[in-house]
DNA sequence: AACTATTTATAAGA
DNA sequence: TTCTTATAAATAGTT
């Protein structure tokens, strides 16, 4: 526009076309500025040069999300927010599975009972019931299936014993009797005798408060994620 | 720029705004179509006027969603991905406590025992009895509070009864007995007795299979959400 | 929506 | 890229 008319066709002289690229950006943005300024106008510009630099404008009152968000409103149409609807929904059910959950497990604990019927109360106490008989049955293997392990163990250390004191009947004729090693790592003898009481202390350290060991009450902490 | 020079700020006079706008705005979008001929480039303009009209320029080469998505990928940051990702982490979350409910739950139900200790299960075996205490104690207070109504309705019923038989004496003295009204509104007589038994028939009708009423198993559906 | 005096943008050259 | 400058284009104020 200036030192000779042009034609509106792409330059074909590379060199030319990122300099008039360059320029005639600036001249649009600050176009779009003085539009902005003037008119109380909201101006969004996203450009991509044809060596694939990518350029913006955008008024500062606003952001390209939101300018972009209200074309979308706008215009009905939506470039990416069924995805984002999908999530929203999904949260929304796994928010509603939660809740039951909880009343679930509230009514298991006998609270928040007041939306059960009678006939609902005995289901409930019968289900509890059974649970309650689960549980023992499964304690009373464990503990059967620890009393047998320790049967071993003291088998074990018997034997151990018994062979220990047939040495030591051996070495009662020997006359370095007194000297013998006592085992060569610093292993007592009475530890290898190993009492079942001490064994039943160090049975797996618990978790000593709650049920299921995943990292504070999840009653609790929901509360912050509603 | 003609007949006068103009300070660059707001337009006061609101009808010189509009036409401003107007104006320029045409001025812009020729000024970004001549760009996307002469470089060779893509542009993407997005404009709300201050009245909230919205107007748009976009290089026929490309769409609205094309370009925007490319200033995503460009820039690294997503404008969507803040708030997405904030989603997705909660969804996550959620996640994971609905899976430590269940494992409550389950082990409430005298499942997927195996991660308990001996100590675990002693502890579980506790709040599951004290829990059926709890429950048994609110059905005892249920049934209670049914046989006091039980028995303001028989004493009503009674009432009634004797009313109907003091009347009856009454008429049995009249000369046109047996063609008493016997209530008015078809209503039989042995209805109004009410037996304690058909009564209790009609207690709450209950939800038969599940605790909470809400819709489904949630041990199941869950599935469908992972 | 059209006109036009004037300002602004910019093509080409340095 | 920036500056210069002749000239094309845009546009403010008016009709």
């Amino acid at each position: 526009m200036a030192r000779g008319k042009i034609q509106i066709k792409r330059i074909e002289n590379q060199t030319n076309r990122q300099v008039t690229y360059s320029k005639r950006r600036n001249g649009l943005f600050k176009k779009a500025h003085e539009l902005t300024v003037l008119c109380d106008a909201k101006v969004s510009i996203i450009m991509l040069s044809s060596t694939h630099k990518l350029h913006e404008y955008i008024s500062p009152s606003t952001t390209t999300k939101q300018l972009v968000d209200q074309y979308q409103k706008a215009l009905g149409v939506d470039l990416w927010n069924s995805h984002y609807e999908k999530m929203q929904e999904q949260l929304k059910k796994l928010k509603d599975v939660n809740r039951n959950l909880r009343r679930e497990i509230r009514q298991r604990m006998g609270e928040s009972l007041n939306d059960l019927s009678y006939d609902g109360l005995g289901i409930l106490i019968e289900e509890v019931d059974n649970s309650l008989r689960s549980i023992r049955e499964r304690k009373f293997k464990v503990i059967g299936n620890q009393i047998e392990t320790h049967k071993k163990k003291l088998r074990n250390v018997e034997e151990i014993h018994r062979n220990l004191l047939l040495e030591m009947d051996d070495r009662q004729e020997d006359p370095h009797y007194g000297l013998v090693d006592n085992g060569g790592g610093g292993g007592d003898y009475n530890s290898l005798l190993g009492f079942p009481r001490v064994l039943a202390l160090r049975l797996q350290p618990t978790h000593p408060n709650h049920l299921h060991s995943g990292g504070g009450s999840d009653l609790t902490t929901f509360a912050l994620l509603e």
